[in-house]
Parts: structure tokens; sequence; C-alpha cells
DNA sequence: AAGTTAAACGGACCTCGGTCCGGATCGTAA
DNA sequence: TTACGATCCGGACCGAGGTCCGTTTAACTT
């Protein structure tokens, strides 16, 4: 009993593990139906608060998404928002999850350059101007969905495009610590830094482009001497 | 007025300045007292609250930092906490405040290789490896202080480790754009991403050492063929 | 059609970051 | 020492994210 209360201060409070919450971001081969098979009532209410979550960041942009908002303008209890969604990035995410698939299908089986076909330096130059253009679109609605830094990195979306850059890495840089360079490069296309750069910065998107197929060159150029030994 | 009604409901609600909050950082070369002239009463409650604070991360994580328990461990008000710090990132980051301007005077009047006199690259490859290891100490504080995006460029204390990096890479690789090649080198050194690496997929430090190395290289490396135009 | 159950609902409730302002306190000038 | 003004203090208050649990309801069974 003790040993209970010990733990219980020290461990997270429970796994709890009920867990209807949807897992967005995957690009689902087969059906192109509705993602898992939800209760009627379950459905509506999704549609609904997504439609007001949309309407709700068309008006008041993406700080005005209120948890307690979206539900109100959806006719809806506060609950049923968190349910359906987990939290606030996730049903953020929700919102992107359209673009998002649309973008996997394209560099996962698209016409090249971004898709299969091309050479694979070729294929990360487009991968990656075409994921700046989509991050200044959508800037806003990326930037608020931004998960917190425990999970930034566990985020199934965020895995796809990374497990994408490092593959085509390993073989246009054989040699190279593939994973490192690929999160590297991850880093460069991250919302935050688009928003900075572009936003508080006033870069236009061009150099943003030329740097990344700057950065990509000198990521997959020949071999450079043996590494020098770490500090 | 109704124009006034239109723009209070469009701009941030009122500038407001009167800014007590001080504004750590920065290494101040002169006086190594203690920051601003505050009032006897102020600097004691200041003093308590940053001895209130370590304990508490001391006992319970940065988790348990919790702004009211800062201010009733350290028998002062709620509104005093937020006052002097300004908010839980300012906080944390004044924690955080004396290792930071170590690490500042080490690179910006240190011996080499960290220090002047080394080759950029050289200094490049010790910087990254000295910050490394920072980061992996004080990880969870360096997490839980990180600011909001919009904020997170603004920070003087990033403001100085980038500009530095971009001084070194403009002398390590003239014809590169410095700029976003400092921001690129930078993510890898990102709190977020050290501690994804190290804590959530085990990787040795030495690794992270090692990449930061091998990205150097790649970055100083004799410059590459003429740009490829962007996609 | 009635019964059963797992799932969904909704809103009261909690926590925590952040704001506000009347009142206490310090430093200084007379 | 007294008086005064700038600075600081403190805690009530607010909004928003997130949890909980008693109630309702869709879907399936008999």
């Amino acid at each position: 009993m003790l040993y209970a209360v010990f733990m219980s201060a020290v461990l997270p409070p429970i796994p709890q593990s009920q867990e209807p919450v949807e897992r967005p971001g995957l690009l689902q081969v087969g059906t192109a139906e509705e993602e898992p098979c939800l209760r009627a009532d379950a459905a509506r209410n999704r549609a609904r608060l997504l439609e007001a979550a949309a309407r709700l960041v068309a008006e008041h942009g993406a700080a005005g998404v209120t948890m307690e908002a979206v539900a109100t303008a959806a006719n809806v209890g506060k609950g049923t928002v968190f349910r359906r969604f987990g939290d606030r990035t996730g049903l953020l995410t929700a919102l992107l999850d359209h673009s998002e698939k649309k973008f996997q299908a394209a560099f996962l089986s698209g016409p090249p350059p971004l898709g299969p076909g091309a050479h694979p330096a070729e294929r990360l130059r487009a991968f990656g101007c075409a994921l700046l253009r989509r991050s200044a679109d959508e800037l806003e609605l990326q930037l608020a969905a931004e998960p917190s830094p425990e999970r930034r990195f566990s985020v199934p979306a965020r895995r796809v495009l990374f497990s994408h850059v490092a593959l085509l890495l390993r073989q246009a840089a054989p040699h190279a610590d593939a994973e490192l360079l690929a999160h590297t490069l991850m880093g460069y296309l991250s919302p935050v830094l688009v928003h900075h750069l572009t936003r508080q910065c006033g870069m236009p998107l061009e150099r943003l482009e030329s740097g990344w197929c700057d950065l990509v060159d000198r990521m997959t150029a020949t071999e450079t001497g043996p590494p020098s030994a770490p500090h």
C-alpha cells in the first residue's frame, strides 16, 4: 500500500490506454473512405467539429481556435472534442491531414522528380522545395499544430517525411551517417524556421530554396576525407 | 471611433511597455555584479525565487516548477514571479543564465580551439561539441525553457550563439549563404533534437559529436560546383 | 420489438499560466 | 525625521487546456 502511494507519486498517473483518439498522418493504400469505423453520431460530430474548426481558423486565425469555441460552434460538448482528437494539437493536425496525405502520395508514388524514378539527390532537391512551398502556405496552421517537444519526433506524419529523407540520403551519400544528416535536413524545413526566415527576416522563398539545394549538394558531395575526431 | 474598435480587435491589445522584466542572456563585459539596480526587497525576492525554483527542479524535475509553487516556496506572491521574470520561460532561462554566460565567455574570449586563435572550421567543431555536451547536461531545463515558436529565434542567448556560428561560417565558407547554413547547424544542436537522439533513440553522445564534425566538414568543404536552380 | 452493451456524449471541474490593481515598502529629498 | 513618489508586492481573478464520470444512444442480438 505504501509502495503504491510511493509509485503513484513518481510514475505518470495511469497508462489508462482506452485510446479512442485517431492517429492521422499515415497514408493508407486501401479504402479511401473515412478513417476508422466510427459510430454514426461520432462520425457526424467529427465532421461538424472539423468544419467548425476550419471556419474558426478562417475567421479568427489559428489562435482563435479554442477547444471550447470549436465545441460550441459545432453544437457539441467539450469532452467530445478531446475524445475525438486527443488534444488541441490533434485537432489542428487533423485539419492539415488532407494536404499531408496529398504530399505523401506525391513523393511516394507520384511522377519524378518528386516521386520514384529520378536520382536520389534530384528527388531530395525536389522534396525540399515542395515542402518549403507547402509550409509557406499553411504556415500559421503548421506552427499552431507543432506538438510539444517530447512528441515532436514521434508524430507519424513527421516520421514519414524523415524516413523518406533518410532513405534518399542513404542512396545519395552511402558512407555518411544518413540518420543524423536527415535530421539536419528536416530541421531546415521545419515550419518554425521557415516562419522565422520568411516572416520575421523577410527572406524570399527563392532564397530558402536555393539554400536547400546547396545544402543537399553539400550533403551528397563526394565523401570528405577521413572524419576528424570529436573534441 | 469605429476605427478604433476595429483596430483594437486586430492589433495586439496594448503595447503597455512598463517592462520591469529582465532580459538575461547577454554577457556584459563590465561589472560582474547583479544585473540591474533592483530595489532591496526586489533583489531579495529575486534571489529567493531562483533558489526556490532550483530546489523544485532538483526535487520534482522541471515539470514540477509551477509558477505558483515557486512563489509559495519562496514566500512570495505569484504576481511577483511574473513581474520579475515575465513568464515561465523567463524564470527557467534565468536558471540557465549562469552556465550560459560561462559558455559565452568560453567561445568569445577563452583559449583555443573554442576561443579566438584557432582556424574557423576548427573553432566550429569545438563549438558544436562543447554545446552538445552542455545540452546533454541541463537537457531537462533546456527543454522546459524552450520559448514559444514565435520568440524562439529572438531570444538573446540564442542570437549570440547563432551570430557566432554565422561569423565563423562566413570565414570558413566565404562563398556560401552563411546565414542559412548557420541556422541549419544550430538546428542540429538544438536541445529538442539532442533530447530525441540521446534519450529517445539512445544514441551515444560521441555519435552526435562525430556527426557534428562531419557536418562542419561538409559545410566548409571547398565550394561545390555552380548552384543548381531550385525546383 | 425489446434487451443488452460498448461506445459516445456533455458539461462540471481541475490546474496552471498570465493579468490586474489596491495597498505596502523602499529610497530619497527636505 | 518626516514626507513623498516611484517601485514593488500579493492574491483575487480570468481564460484555456485537459480530465472525469454519470447519462444517453447507436448498433447488434434474440
